[in-house]
Parts: structure tokens; sequence; C-alpha cells
DNA sequence: ATATCTTTTATTTTCGAAAATATTTGACAT
DNA sequence: ATGTCAAATATTTTCGAAAATAAAAGATAT
């Protein structure tokens, strides 16, 4: 093979492939992945409520699908910490607590403040660029929808645009600790705060942060970061009759 | 040699002798926490080499166990970053590099500095004694063997210190991710290490920051920790030609 | 010879039944 | 009523076979 014909084989999709694109299967390719993406989902969108006990009888009817991939998909999750597993008597849902909460925002901030840190040290023209980019994204759309509800796009936008923030840390091992702890507190976000109005300026907190990063301002991006993450804490505190009452 | 002896280059007890060795297996133990835990092992101890494909029909004849419990240890162990699975590809042992190498020890300094800090500021008369506890069964166990390998008690031991000296920072989730990355650096160390004489008193680097935990002299100790995690990383670094070549 | 298309083989993934374990129910005695 | 033990039920866990997919080998045509 010539070395532009091997080139263009890496460009071009085989005819699999293309068979594989038209066909409906916008989810992982194992039935293990997809089951593992609907769950989780339903738990960080507090569908599936903390606590709740998961029998594969149910599960296995309302997913429509065989044990292995289930007990597998929840293996996983266990290790996310999004279910918990006790031996021989079954999967739950990961149960909530005020100190969990708290424990997660603290880590939380403190890998923000690192990650920015760093990223203020190393980032490129590229990752400047990146976060102007990501923030456009995010002023572009409405947090709340029509529904009163936060507009999904939005929270994948406002996600994008706090990893774009410490994207050039490089450290792949704090990058994947902090994503694990980003959708543990969307689950409390969730949680609490679905139709809570927020008497805040999301807009005008994220444009102060990335301006502090670009300007590589490092005190005064993580004292911003430090604050965002304290506000939505306080508010989900506030909010939740359970979590604040616990002690 | 046939192809199973080589997966594992060591006749390993079957799954009844080794119950039969522990006097007490746990209760309701399952087979699938079984598996992981000798998954585990192997991986940490380089029985099985990074990189190393595992072939289910190997692996079933190897740990004489069924695919369901083998496929969930995998799933979890996958989560741990100690395997990769490539869909419709199977599982291999996670591979090594020296960025890795790099980053997760980056990571632990971070970890166990802010550990210690946090320890330092909040721990009671029960950390400090636990602290000389822990210091002296360390000292009490020589740390190469009579085989002139690294004793599997002082390994042990040597990790129950370091844990000890952050134990009190009260973060569950940092105590997580702390011990996720110290198995890591485990593997790393038992890739290179097994037979190599430090020039190093480890002795005395442990009563030095035991000591300066002990004074509640934060800086002391995070410094002395930091510079021991150093030493570790540029031994490992030195001795192995893999490591040290990879750009 | 090279590329493309089948056929064959190797391996992973998934399923449903069987085994193992926990939980509930019911009988019996105090 | 209450506590204990055995049987019955519910649920999880494990197994091996079947289906699905990838990789390798073979065949055909340009």
């Amino acid at each position: 093979m010539s070395r532009m014909e091997a080139l263009l084989n890496l460009v071009r999709p085989t005819q699999r492939e293309l068979a594989r694109q038209a066909n409906e299967e916008p989810k992982g390719r194992t039935r293990m992945s997809g089951i593992y993406e609907l769950l989780r989902r339903d738990i960080l969108e507090c569908r599936l409520k903390p606590g709740v006990r998961l029998r594969f009888e149910e599960l296995r009817a309302l997913y429509e699908i065989g044990l292995s991939p289930l007990r597998e998909a929840l293996m996983k999750l266990a290790s996310d910490g999004l279910v918990v597993l006790e031996e021989h008597k079954g999967f739950r849902v990961a149960p909530v607590s005020r100190s969990d909460l708290l424990d997660i925002t603290f880590m939380r901030k403190e890998f923000d403040a690192m990650g920015v840190r760093l990223s203020i040290e190393k980032g490129d023209d590229a990752w400047e660029s990146s976060i102007l980019a990501s923030l456009h994204e995010l002023s572009k759309k409405p947090k709340l929808g029509p529904d009163g509800l936060v507009d999904a796009e939005w929270e994948k936008r406002h996600r994008a645009f706090h990893l774009t923030l410490v994207s050039a840390c490089g450290s792949p091992w704090m990058l994947h600790f902090r994503e694990q702890l980003y959708d543990q507190a969307d689950r409390y976000r969730r949680l609490s705060v679905q139709y809570l109005r927020e008497p805040r300026d999301h807009l005008a907190e994220h444009r102060e942060i990335a301006e502090a990063a670009l300007a590589r301002d490092s005190d005064a991006a993580v004292f911003l970061i430090r604050r965002h993450l304290d506000r939505t804490v306080q508010i989900l505190l506030a909010a939740d009759g359970v979590l604040s009452a616990e002690l």
C-alpha cells in the first residue's frame, strides 16, 4: 500500500464504519457501555434517587437488558462512587449526606485551584483561545429553559467551560479525579435546585474568572473559582432540607 | 512453556488452597471480590506485566473461575486504572510510561502534602499516638528479607505509616484518591527495584517525617514528605531503562 | 503483486438457567 | 407477646452455552 493510499484509508471511513454510522447507535458500542451511560445519567439526574435499591429483575425489565452487562455497568458505577455494593445483598444508588457534599466541594476547590494555577503557568495561546471560545458558547445559552428547568445544553457548556480553565494543567490524573467529583457534585446540584431561582449573575462570575485566567493572575483566578464553588454549595445547603438538617 | 504458564511465570495456588491457607475467610465473600484481589495483587506485583493481553480462556483456566466474576473484577480494575478495556477487543494490563510515573508522583506529593497539613491542623492525641505506633512497627521490620527482596510485611507497614500521617485530614475522598495512586506507584516500584540496593536510610527519613508531624511543623513535614517521594521516583527512573529512555 | 471481497477461526459479549445466599414466613415453645 | 428454629420465598451470584464481533486466512479479480 502506498503512503498516500495509507493516508486515505485513515481519513476515509470504511464501508463498515459508514454502515455503523448510518445505523442508530449513538451510545456505546457494547450493551455494557450503553447501559452504563444510561444508569449514570439516571443517577446524576436523580431519576434514580439516592439510597434506592437496584434490583436486577426491575432493572432488567426497565432497561431491557441481560444480567451480565447490567452487573458490569453497576460494578463500574460502584467504582465511580455512584452506587454502592453490599455483597450478596445487592446494589443501591449511593446515599447523599451533608458531610459528603462538603468533602466533595472541598476537594473540587483544591483541584480547580491547583488546575488553574498550573494552566496559567503552562497554558499556551490555544488554551487562552479555548477559554474565550467556551465562555462565548456558555454566554450564548440562557441557563434556564422555557420550562424553568436548568437547560441541559447549558449544563454541558458550563461543564466544558470549567474543564477548559484547568485543561492545560498537564496532569491526566488530576483531570480524571476532578471529573469524578464534578459528576458527584452534579448529582447534589440536581437533587435540590431543579426549579430554584438563584439571585446570582452566573455570566458575570464566569467572565471574571476567565479574565483573571487570561490575565495570568493566578491568585485572582483561584480566589474567584473558590468563591464560585462556595456560593454554589451554600445555595444547595440552604435549599435542601435533608442536607442542611443533617449533622 | 505453555501460553498459560507464560502468562504468570509462577505456579500459583488454587483458589481452594488459598482459602484453606487463610484460616478465616470472611463470610459472604463473593468469587468476584476474591478474583479482584488476586488480579490486583498479580498486577501490582508485576506478575502480570504491563501491556499484557488478558484473554478470558487463559484467566479462566489459571484462576479457576467463571466468566461473570472475572469480567466484573476486570471492570473494577479498569476503573482503578490497573487494566484497560478496548471494547470488543478485550482487557490488557495497563501500560506504563515515564510521563505516567511522573504524573502519579506529582499528584501523590500534592495529596500527601495536603493530607499531612490538614492532619497536623486537625489531628488529636490518638492521631499522634498512631504515628508513633506505625513508625515503631515499621522500624521493627527490616526492609529486605533473607532473599534480598523487599519484604512484603515491610511494604504493608510502610503503606500503613504513610497512610497514618494523612489519616486525620478529614477528607474521605482525598484518602480514596490517594490510595488509588499509592497502588499505581507500587506497581512502578516493583517494576524496577525488586533487587535494587538503595544507598538510603529509610528509617531515618521516616523518623524525621514523624518528628515533624508530631512537632506540628507543617512546612517541615511537607518538605520532608515531598523529598521522600522525589527520592523514590529518582531511583526508579535511574534504575529502569524503559522508563528513563522514554520521552 | 495489490486490493477487495469471502470464508474461516479466535475472542469477546450476552443470555437464561442453575447454584448460592439472604430474607421472610410460619410453627412452636416459653 | 416474644424469641428461636425450620421451611419457603426472594434475590443475588455464578456458570456454560449461544450470539456477536474482530482478526486471520483464503480466494478472486484488476
